[in-house]
DNA sequence: GTCTATACGGCGATAGAC
DNA sequence: GTCTATCGCCGTATAGAC
């Protein structure tokens, strides 16, 4: 019932502070309101559980790209630093969602990293698709050079983010930002006409 | 004695490739080649075992930076590029150190993060150092823009590294070295004159 | 579906013989 | 310094009452 899904969005705030070995399924239990064993009723193992969230969240990643886009945006330039800074922003505030997909997706716990790949790649792809949509019409506009192709500079710009994801344990919110801000001055020069 | 060394070594695998809950003073023991309870009389825990290899790999970063920058190249361009394919093909070809840095830099374990940031924050500062010196050096000579001041590009630099590196889990080598030059070229067009 | 009780193994760590 | 033996604890997972 509604008991399922809040053991997912638990579990998920846990993996992604604590890792996979270091959440414990008493702890989630705890955080859920319920007993240990009672967990096992929905789930059948925590390898079940953690693939099940891991899942959610790569299906998440492709909308939270998509969702970052704004379509009423004048320009390409704007559209593109507008997701930019919404992703680092997200990033930055300690969203659960984003700590668990970078994490999980560098570092996969040790058995499961296999039964993942396969659509870490795909939904990395389809999310790289969304931008190469919009850099290519920045192309067309003459606003990005075509000197580029847009899956390099798609690429680039995920490389960028999750660089700057890196940055989140070490340095404070306002330094990360400020950092993304002259990351992104270099970028928009390196990609412009 | 040599004992010692070995257990560093060895540790500082485990350590990287499964994380701190999932590496076990057996494992360790065991892939040194002695029991359990030998490790105690070189390390009084696990924590203390794991802090060592930590230092080590801070300080060696640093030293890593440094090796990386060949001062015989003909220009700044050149020791750039050069460094910057180092650090890839290191990465991309599962070098340890790397892995380890990239990993607990990142994710932490629970308790030892506090005890590790402000000594990561100062490697991190001084290979940064490295990196602006070649990079004002480069301003001088009107290789690199001097709109952009040399922190900002220095931090670029290691964003983009760093993001590259978080590829490794999910791509090919030989992906990520393609990734990378196209990164590469994006970046330079970026700061070139 | 949730509970209590329990099984069983591996964990970090220590004691003490050699 | 390395070993065997052992401690106490907590991990995942199951059995069975309600």
């Amino acid at each position: 019932m509604h008991t399922k899904e809040k053991i997912l969005e638990e579990s998920l705030e846990l993996f992604a502070i604590n890792g996979y070995e270091g959440t414990s399924m008493t702890k989630i239990a705890d955080k859920v309101g319920i007993k240990k064993s009672s967990l096992y009723a929905h789930y059948k193992s925590k390898e079940v559980l953690f693939v099940e969230v891991a899942k959610e969240m790569v299906d998440q990643n492709v909308e939270f790209v998509r969702r970052s886009l704004d379509e009423q945006a004048p320009d390409v330039k704007t559209v593109l630093y507008k997701s930019f800074k919404t992703h680092i922003h997200d990033m930055a505030t300690d969203d659960a969602s984003i700590q668990f997909y970078n994490r999980f997706m560098q570092n996969p716990p040790n058995g499961l990293g296999g039964e993942l790949t396969a659509s870490v790649e795909k939904s990395e792809k389809q999310a790289r698709g969304l931008l190469e949509n919009v850099i290519a019409k920045g192309q067309a506009s003459k606003e990005v050079t075509a000197d580029l192709d847009a899956t390099s500079i798609a690429h680039m710009y995920f490389c960028l983010i999750e660089g700057l994801a890196n940055e989140t344990t070490v340095y404070t919110l306002e330094e990360v930002e400020r950092h993304a801000e002259s990351v992104w001055v270099i970028f928009w020069r390196g990609v412009k006409i």
